[in-house]
RNA sequence: GCCGAAGUGGCGGAAUUGGUAGACGCGCUGGACUUAGGAUCCAGUGGAGCAAUCCGUGGGGGUUCGAGUCCCCCCUUUGGCACCA
């Protein structure tokens, strides 16, 4: 006889408890049996492509990290499909690259063993987290019909002209011997070893990202990202307005030549006591005067000896004068001509004109070596006079002085002026600059797809053909970099050494991989042609598919991989392969997971292993903990404890359902109450902020458990569509018990009537000079007359209220406030 | 140095446009049920005070009838870029 019912507990322990495990198990099966995760790509009315960033297998398995972001997405679009939508939701593998590469050198297994093996391990994963994921679209980078395109791409920039191969510096760590990405390289030391990194100069593949730098910021007012995600674009880009000016001088054998040098600060140019060129600058030769050759080429001997890092964080300026003088433009006088390291060749034309008394650097470079100060710009507070104790850098409310004809211009029209007047005389022209480098995409490395170029001794750079890819990418042993400074592939003469393509005399591959951001900067436009082996996109999935509609990813890819991809999208529209220039309509930046207030990390042994938690407490309580414990977008603190309140609404969930009755009439006020949530569930989970959709579903859920009573069917069932995204195992589930049919997700959000919503009665706050005193129970469109009547008429407002009020502010359904 | 984000109870965090600060959850306190409770359920929970009430969103000013929210000046934490002319 069933005695449980207790005057406490409106939720009978029911027959059936919630079991995580079975449930979870039963519907991934189901789903697979069913192919309820597959989208039919060909037949869809309403596509929506629905992206996260895909992993790199790691060895250690699926970070938490991972599965906050692809629940996150995967929520919005399971949310989506229920409002009417075909979702496509793929997910694959970033296999290649460095990360891969470094712990199978560590754990001294072949990344042809290891990597298919951190995969499976992955996949198995993945599986147990109740992804909406057609798997049957799954990729690698590493896949050869995945990277034959990746390498067609690389033909398809080089016949364009944007693919050029130059001498550039790299790091190079001594003591792993081998190349380093910059992100290698923390504080001049080799990330792994901790040895002094030094640079070496090696022949390699550039893009041609920065002819595409205008667009690449212009377009970032038309796309709906992260704000914080363009910002670091629009600075990575780094646009400078300013000005191209030539300071003639004349070489040591006399003849005429110019500097030129770029300038944000053309109107400065009165305060140009000297010049500096970086030590590499091509004129540093020929304006050596022979007395001061010694010191030059010492100079300049020892800052190549410097690694890249050392010289960007060194503070103390250095230099030499070279002995040669140019004529400032503007003022007709000789300055000095100084070569230091502080100006970098790679940035501006390599030289430039030194304003010690408006630039900080340049400040600092004139005290060392004492050369004359000059104010040619002052505030409100000073005059040409004023002597200059440190550098004023101040533009917006400089008025120019000591500066000829432009005396009393304000800095903004003074640098109009100025570049007007020497544009005239030939001397200068209005110039914008960008700071974005050209993309290098050469690695000396293996774990990577082989850049398809042949060089041969008549016909010198031969792109291989087409027809002839993929360029596989060898088994070898030996894939451990040495201290050659090239890629292991140039070790193996067997795999370099092809006939020319053109002329078929004895040719050599280039032995150098790509960059593993080359891989993933146009995985998304595979994904849909997955399985087409004839074409890298196919045009009409292409067309029904793309640009995808929402991305989403960590913002540590803000600048690279969503730059490059945005890139090469764009390279891909101007050739004619794809319609549209920008790859992702709409992208958010989701935060990332701390552990107990640190940071998570394998050395503090405080990673958080998937697997134990949903064996613990389920994937769908795993998956709601996650999106409740903080905001999407900020990241949050996981706290083990905490897991238990959401796996404990999930329960109270459960009984509910099993527990609810079609008896009686559902209770009005309750009915208001879910009305209200499924407008906010809706609304929440459509700008990410999946913390508060949970938060108003606990509270719902708290509604409905107030008071000794037996909950409505009516009441209940539409929780379970509003649950679905989030916890999609036990919607099923639940689904099926209450007799729906087929699956939860091919049924709809539910519809929520405002009506039933609104309220007829609300709180009216009262206050009395702007602090709370009452709050009343009035009717929703209460008059502001009726309101004060009504305020007046409770005790509390009427002692803090003496005479006539003097002001009332009404707004209306919300508050009252009587200034007395 | 530059650019960005953020400081709210014991903790994670709520608070679309200036309008009830602390939703929701954890934890904690008390209680019910129980052989037991690290299960479940009920009640309470920013601080001070018997109370009326007062004080409270990093600090200091300001605007406003009203400020976590807007403005100015500081402090702290955190992410990115870093001699970018």
């Amino acid at each position: 006889m069933d005695n449980s019912v207790t005057r406490n507990d409106p939720f009978p322990s029911a027959a059936v408890t919630y079991d995580p495990g079975a449930i979870e198990r039963k519907w991934q099966r189901t789903w697979q049996e069913r192919g309820t995760n597959n989208t039919d790509l060909q037949r869809a009315q309403r596509p929506f492509y629905a992206l996260m960033m895909f992993p790199y297998p790691s060895a250690e398995g699926l970070h938490v990290g991972n599965l906050f972001a692809f629940t996150g997405n995967d929520i919005y679009g399971r949310f989506q499909r229920l409002m009417g939508h075909n979702v496509f939701e793929p997910l694959g593998y970033d296999a290649f690259g460095i990360h891969s590469e470094n712990y199978a050198l560590k754990v001294g297994v072949h990344p042809m063993d290891l990597i298919p093996r951190n995969i499976a391990n992955f996949q198995r994963q993945l599986e147990r987290a109740g992804l909406m994921v057609d798997w049957r679209y799954r990729l690698a980078t590493t896949d050869p019909d995945y990277y034959k395109w990746t390498q067609w791409l690389f033909l398809q920039l080089y016949k364009q002209g944007l693919a050029y191969r130059k001498q550039a510096a790299v790091n190079w760590c001594p003591d792993c011997k081998t190349v380093l990405a910059n992100e290698q390289v923390v504080g001049g030391l080799c990330e792994r070893s901790k040895t002094p990194v030094e640079q070496r100069l090696l022949e390699q593949w550039f893009f041609r990202i920065s002819d595409y730098a205008p667009r690449l910021l212009e377009n970032l007012d038309h796309i709906d990202w992260s704000e914080t995600t363009k910002t670091a674009q629009r600075n990575w880009i780094g646009r400078s307005e300013g000005a191209e000016i030539a300071f003639p001088t004349h070489t040591v054998d006399g003849a005429e030549c110019e500097i030129r040098v770029f300038t944000t600060r053309a109107d400065t140019i009165y305060g140009a006591a000297y010049m500096v060129l970086a030590p590499e600058h091509p004129l540093v030769k020929s304006l050596t005067r022979p007395e001061e050759k010694r010191k030059v080429e010492a100079y300049r001997e020892k800052t190549k000896k410097q690694d890249i890092i050392t010289r960007k964080t060194s503070t103390e300026k250095t230099g030499v004068f070279t002995g040669s003088y140019a004529i400032n433009p503007a003022t007709g006088k000789e300055i000095p001509v100084w070569i230091s390291d502080y100006v970098l060749m790679e940035y501006g034309t390599g030289a430039i004109m030194g304003v010690p008394g408006h630039d900080a650097r340049d400040f600092e470079f004139a005290t060392k070596f004492e050369l004359p100060i000059v104010r040619v710009v002052c505030g409100e507070r000073e005059d040409a006079n004023t002597p200059l104790h440190e550098p004023f850098v101040e533009c917006e409310s400089g008025t120019l002085v000591n500066s000829g004809v432009f005396d009393g211009f304000r800095v903004e029209a003074g640098k109009k002026a100025i570049i007007e007047f020497l544009a005239k005389g030939g001397s200068a022209k209005p110039i914008v600059h960008y700071r974005l480098h050209d993309w290098c995409i050469s690695r000396q490395r293996y774990w990577g797809p082989p850049i398809p170029m042949i060089y041969c001794e008549s016909c010198g750079t031969v792109p291989v053909p087409e027809k002839d890819l993929p360029v596989l990418l060898p088994f070898i042993e030996d894939f451990k970099p040495d201290d050659s400074g090239v890629s292991p592939l140039a070790r193996h003469e067997e795999w370099y050494r092809v006939e020319c393509p053109k002329c078929g005399k004895p040719g050599r591959r280039e032995t150098d991989v790509s960059d593993n951001f080359l891989d993933n900067s146009w995985y998304f436009l595979r994904y849909p042609s997955v399985g087409r082996n004839d074409v890298p996109f196919e045009k009409n999935v292409t067309k029904k598919w793309l640009p995808v509609n929402s991305y989403i990813g960590g913002n540590e890819h803000a600048v690279l991989h969503l730059l490059y991809s945005r890139f090469i999208t764009m390279v891909m529209h101007d050739a004619g392969h794809l319609e549209f220039e920008e790859p992702f309509t709409r992208f958010r930046a989701h935060g990332h997971i701390i552990r107990e207030g640190a940071k998570m990390s394998k050395t503090q042994g405080n990673i958080v292993n998937p697997d134990e938690y949903i064996e613990q407490w389920g994937a769908d309580a795993f998956r709601t903990y996650l999106m409740f414990l903080g905001p999407y977008e900020q990241g949050g603190d996981f706290r083990d404890q905490s897991i238990s309140g959401t796996r404990r609404f999930l329960d109270r969930l459960f009984a509910s359902v099993h527990g609810m009755s079609a008896d009686s009439e559902p209770d009005p006020s309750v009915m208001r109450k879910l009305h209200q949530t499924i407008r906010k569930v809706g609304e929440d989970i459509s700008r990410l902020s999946y913390n508060t959709a949970v938060a108003a579903m606990m509270e719902y859920m708290n509604t409905l458990r107030r008071g000794e009573r037996t909950p409505h069917r009516d009441e209940v069932l539409p929780l379970i569509p509003l649950v679905s995204p989030f916890a999609p195992h036990l919607a099923e589930e639940l689904w099926e018990h209450t007799g729906g049919a087929g699956s939860i997700f091919d049924s709809a959000w539910p519809s929520f009537d405002p009506a039933l919503a609104a309220e007829d009665n609300i709180e009216l706050v009262v206050q009395v000079n702007g602090k709370v005193r009452s709050r009343i129970t009035v009717a929703r469109d209460i008059a502001e007359d009726a309101a004060v009547v009504a305020a007046l008429a409770d005790p509390t407002v009427a002692r803090f209220v003496a005479g006539a009020p003097k002001k009332i502010i009404f707004v209306p359904g919300r508050l009252l406030n009587i200034v007395a």
